[in-house]
DNA sequence: GTGTTTGCAAAGAATTTGCAACGAA
DNA sequence: TTCGTTGCAAATTCTTTGCAAACAC
C-alpha cells in the first residue's frame, strides 16, 4: 500500500494507527498540495462521519511530529502540506492558490545552521505575490 | 526628529498624522526588533491611556501599507517588525527571542521574481530552532 | 467642512482543551 | 488490560467590525 511509508513514520513516533489517521493519509495520497484542516475534515467526513475538526487538528499535530507534514500560517489560518522538503511556497494573491519553488542550496536548513552557528529545525519560505499563471495572464 | 522618515511614509500613503500614530512611531524608535500588537499597546497606553488594542491593529495596518512595517505569524499570533529589508527571522524555541540573519542574494524577492517568472510582493523566511546564544549554551 | 481615525463593545474565526467513552496494541 | 485517541461541547486567543464621537487637514 502506498501509504505504508507514512504508517511507518507514525509507528516510529509511537503513534497508533487509527481508522481516522488512515483516512487522513488517504487524503494526502490524493492531494499532494496545500490544505487546511477544514479541507481534510470535509473529505474524511464522507467515510468517517463522526470525525470532528478537533480530531483533524489532533491528527495533524501527530503527523507533524512524525515528519509527515509541515505547516505555515497565512492571515490567521494554518496551511498544511505533505511536501516536507525545503522549498518556497508562493501564495498567489490573485487566484489564491499555491505554487512550490525549489530553494537554492544556500538557504537549506543545514547550510543556514552551519553558516550561522545556530540550529535550524524548520525553515519556511513564504512568498506572497502573483503566480506564474496569473502573471502571464493578460486580463488583469 | 528621527521619525520623520516614517511620518513621510505615512503622508505619502495618504494617512493622517495622529497622536496615536506618533506614539507608535516612538515605540519603533526604541524597539528595533520584533513585537506583537499587545507589546505596543502596553507601551503606548502609558502616554495615551485611552488607546485600545483595536486602534493598534488599525495603525499597524496603515503602517504596513505605508511600507513602515512587515509582519509574519507564529503559533496563531502576528509579529511585526520595522526591518522591512529582506532577511530571515530565527525564532528560538528555547529562549523565545528572535534573531535576524542576512539572506543570500539569490533568495531576494527581485531575484526570485526574475528567476521564476512570477511577481513576488513580499518574501518572508521564518526559521525555527535554537539561536546562537542558546546553541552555544552548555546546559541544555 | 469633510472624510479619516479613534474608542468601545461586541462579533468572528481558528484552534485548543477537558473529559468520558472507546479502541489499538 | 492499558494508555492513547476520539468525539463533543465549551473555552480561549487573537483580530476585526460597526458605529458614534472626535479630530486632522
Amino acid at each position: 500500500m502506498i501509504n505504508s511509508q507514512y504508517v511507518d513514520l507514525l509507528r516510529k513516533a509511537n503513534y497508533k494507527i487509527t481508522p481516522q489517521r488512515l483516512r487522513v493519509l488517504d487524503y494526502l495520497e490524493g492531494h499532494p498540495g496545500h490544505f487546511k484542516a477544514e479541507d481534510v475534515y470535509n473529505h474524511v467526513k464522507a467515510n468517517e462521519p463522526s470525525i470532528t475538526l478537533a480530531t483533524v487538528y489532533n491528527i495533524f499535530r501527530a503527523m507533524i511530529r512524525s515528519g509527515i507534514l509541515d505547516s505555515f500560517e497565512i492571515n490567521g489560518t494554518t496551511w498544511f502540506e505533505s511536501n516536507t522538503q525545503p522549498h518556497a511556497n508562493l501564495y498567489c494573491e490573485k487566484c489564491h492558490k499555491f505554487e512550490d519553488f525549489e530553494l537554492p542550496a544556500n538557504v537549506l536548513p543545514d547550510r543556514l545552521s552551519a553558516e550561522y552557528g545556530i540550529h535550524v529545525r524548520t525553515a519556511s519560505v513564504l512568498l506572497k505575490g502573483t503566480c506564474r499563471a496569473c502573471t502571464g495572464d493578460s486580463h488583469n
